[in-house]
DNA sequence: GCGTGGGGGAATGCATGCAACTGAGCGGTA
DNA sequence: TACCGCTCAGTTGCATGCATTCCCCCACGC
């Protein structure tokens, strides 16, 4: 068990992060960058003493992450969830048939207001330098956000938040995958102009294909981090 | 807004309840139950005396269930969360993507185990009495919960409870339609035989039309229930 | 040497007290 | 009469203290 840096660190640990985070999003914020690494157990005091408050509202953050499904209880204690290549594939299997809906009902749904929002990060996409893996991550993450939101079914985009949020406890993006980018933002441009016609079948067929993609990709990604012969 | 018949109730409230049950259990099961009415305010030291303990075990049930959305903060605190016929709708047309993927993958990649487990639970439905509401809801959602287990995929699992969850804030089963036991237990022996033959395909279209049926009988309830002219 | 029982330390569950904030009701004034 | 400000009650956020539980480890006995 990784005997992880940010605890442990003494009694006067360095405030690194922003104070007005809420412990909640301080630790999460941990868990997704892998400051925490899965396994690592998780204690109250630890915790309450790298944040700089008490363990109340350390508790609540903690049964908070519990609800997420970023921790689980281990024996004695809560820890940071383990992740697994089988994982990853489920998610990456749901989230097909839940983008492939969000693109379908965006296509019915969408109104004038979408579409502005849909093209603007189109066009922010353009000017992200291929180089730039925060950038294209942004721009990614906020395009498919606005095709959630053009469906309008907040059951559909509660479960898509619920999912990339579980994605993104896995390292890596399949964007800096040579080409992918340009191939992604070429989906992105198919499945807005799908999206703006109110083509429902084909927001579904190029979403479903995209993802299909980026699944095979991030899929070859872990292998290589984890050093599995694939 | 309603004045609840749970809070408020004077300094010694009967606890009519399991007192084993843990505040986050007893809080679930009244918001379910429509014990606790949407948009009712949550008060944390209320709930304490209702639940006999102190405000700190409230507080992180209040944090549990705020992740589920099952309450949302209302100005001032905590309130249950409000219901709507567009949400049903919705989350039927969610649960309807999920649960055709989930027999399709059920087909794919069901044990005997997950048979057995099915055949189980056909044979309990035939041993219900039509009248026998609890007894029919109980047998249905085991059977589909048996179809979710056996598709092996615990991200799509998770979802499903997720959104089973937020319809159950909704009060009335389908099941008590006349007829629809009948035909709803012919459907299941119909899944069950396409995911037993790995007939995935099958799986999902049968699961798919069994979820369009019982959305529209929902959306009927819904509207009988709130008066509204169909 | 091995197994077992006891003790100590650490972590969690819960209760309580205090501070800050907010909203409502009320009174005063223009 | 209408509007503004003040005060107080109610509620939440947070810190702290205590009891309990449980694990680990060491010492003792067989």
């Amino acid at each position: 068990m990784p005997d992880g840096g940010v605890l442990g660190a003494g009694p006067a640990p360095q405030l690194s992060r922003d104070a007005r985070l809420t412990p909640y999003e301080r630790i999460k914020a941990a868990i997704l960058s892998g400051e925490l690494a899965p396994g690592q157990p998780l204690v109250e005091t630890s915790l309450a003493t790298w944040c700089g408050v008490s363990r109340t509202p350390i508790r609540e953050a903690l049964r908070r992450l519990q609800q997420d499904g970023l921790i689980d209880r281990s024996e004695r204690g809560m820890a940071v969830r383990e992740r697994s290549p089988e994982e990853i594939l489920d998610i990456y299997d749901t989230r097909l048939v839940l983008e492939a809906m969000a693109g379908r009902v965006a296509a019915d749904r969408r109104t004038p207001y979408d579409l502005r929002t849909l093209r603007l990060w189109l066009d922010r996409g353009r000017q992200v330098d291929p180089g730039d893996n925060a950038g294209m991550v942004e721009v990614n993450e906020n395009f498919h956000s606005a095709v959630w939101r053009a469906s309008h079914n907040e059951s559909l985009i509660d479960l898509l938040e619920r999912l990339n949020l579980h994605l993104a406890r896995y390292p890596g993006t399949t964007l800096s995958s040579p080409g992918r980018w340009d191939a992604a933002r070429h989906e992105h441009q198919e499945l807005a102009d799908a999206i703006e016609r109110r083509d429902s079948e084909a927001a579904h067929a190029i979403a479903l294909a995209h993802f299909v993609a980026a699944r095979d990709i991030r899929l070859t990604l872990f292998d290589d981090e984890t050093g599995r012969p694939r």
